[in-house]
DNA sequence: CAAAAATGAATGAGTATTCATTCAAATTAT
DNA sequence: ATAATTTGAATGAATACTCATTCATTTTTG
């Protein structure tokens, strides 16, 4: 996304200054290049019905191009749910090592996080639940899935495991709550996806709130 | 393969269904069995992946015969996802009258419904999550998703509101909590899809009971 | 110039769809 | 009842088309 926006404007500014843009590039920008026009392809058009025609024209560049930079269609779509799934682990430890310092803050800020428009973006979690949708004939996308779900399910629970012993709340156990507001984040990315008229960012929001507070009501007030 | 191979299989079932062998089915009963074929494809191989030789070939019989009784590839998937939507639907309405009386019983029979091995199992969520998946690229299955989702959440408020009213629960409204169950569920099948090693339908179960018990204490004890 | 990057036409495997034909079952006639 | 006729479900080979992949050629870079 970044990457992207900015290889465009240097693109131009390129043009603009040099009047020769450069045909060429480095291999890690035309395997972004690619990825980025990869999943616009997933959400304009699903999975199934993305062809490598589709990804090279939608890059400007010609039919051979991603066998060129990835070897195999198989291979593009991995990197490309891999590309994805770094980039929200970049944003989430981004999150969690800034905010702070109190674990109640720290776990605030990443469920917020998972509503933020860079994230919870239709056109984004239109890719996510194609990749989700492959789940189950694909063994390497459910690995790579688990193994993040994983990562991030721990985390939350080291936090919300802070805040019991913090607040010496009774009645709920860490791994519980963490599972809650995992599997609640999940479930409003979806509605976010199908029911966009009902939903927005903030009703999201909202849902994830208000789970915190009659769980944690010492942490989060009114 | 042959014509003798399918019509021995066929014969066997009929014969023990009915006594009388029969090479022809009525439509209903065939369109059935290729919906089903196609839901065990999807699961098996993918939604892009599944062709219409695979699905006939899982029904037992031959190539031309989706065509025969869908018209097209693009409709059978249709039927198969209303299919899948209305099998749900009767299962919740079902349920919905049966349980009871009081509101507290009918929500909670309601949940766990979500999470009965008919329902959550990993085969037939994986079909969910393929179709889903599409939802962004082809506006015909967001609409039907959509249009169940607001039926269920309009009964899941109903039953919080009555909740509310009854237990006078002071902050939490009905449709906040509705939104959080509702898509705590969706969040949770995910999860069962994705991670069937850490999550199993009584972890599920669980953390929409840790939900209820701390938004309707007075409802759901201990 | 040599090496690297990119092109785009050609290939060929695969697949949705069509359709002439077969055949079991139901209907009608004898 | 038996035979003749009709029906429409089912088949599976043939068709038309799509698409991933390859590669000879061209362009760009250093």
């Amino acid at each position: 996304m970044s990457i992207h926006s900015n290889y465009g404007i240097i693109c131009s500014l390129m043009i603009a200054a040099t009047a020769t843009a450069r045909r060429t590039a480095s291999r890690e920008k035309r395997r972004h290049q690619l990825i980025d026009a990869t999943m616009k392809c997933i959400a304009r058009k699903g999975m199934g019905s993305t062809t490598l025609g589709d990804v090279a024209r939608e890059a400007g560049l010609s039919q051979g191009i991603v066998n060129l930079h990835f070897e195999s269609k198989d291979n593009l779509l991995k990197e490309t749910l891999a590309s994805l799934a770094n980039e929200y682990r970049e944003q989430f430890d981004k999150t969690l090592h800034r905010s702070g310092p109190r674990p109640a803050d720290k776990l605030l800020a990443l469920l917020e996080l998972d509503f933020r428009p860079s994230i919870c973006d239709r056109r984004k979690l239109a890719v996510w639940f194609a990749f989700w949708g492959e789940v189950k004939s694909r063994p390497t996308y459910r690995r790579m899935c688990d193994e993040s779900d994983r990562y991030y399910d721990s985390v939350i629970e080291g936090l919300c495991a802070e805040l019991i012993a913090e607040g010496k709340y009774k009645n709920i156990d860490a791994m519980t709550a963490a599972d809650a507001l995992s599997s609640m984040t999940n479930g409003l990315w979806q509605a976010c996806l199908i029911s966009p008229q009902t939903w927005d960012r903030r009703k999201a929001t909202n849902a994830v709130m208000s789970y915190l507070r009659s769980v944690f009501p010492r942490h989060y007030k009114q």
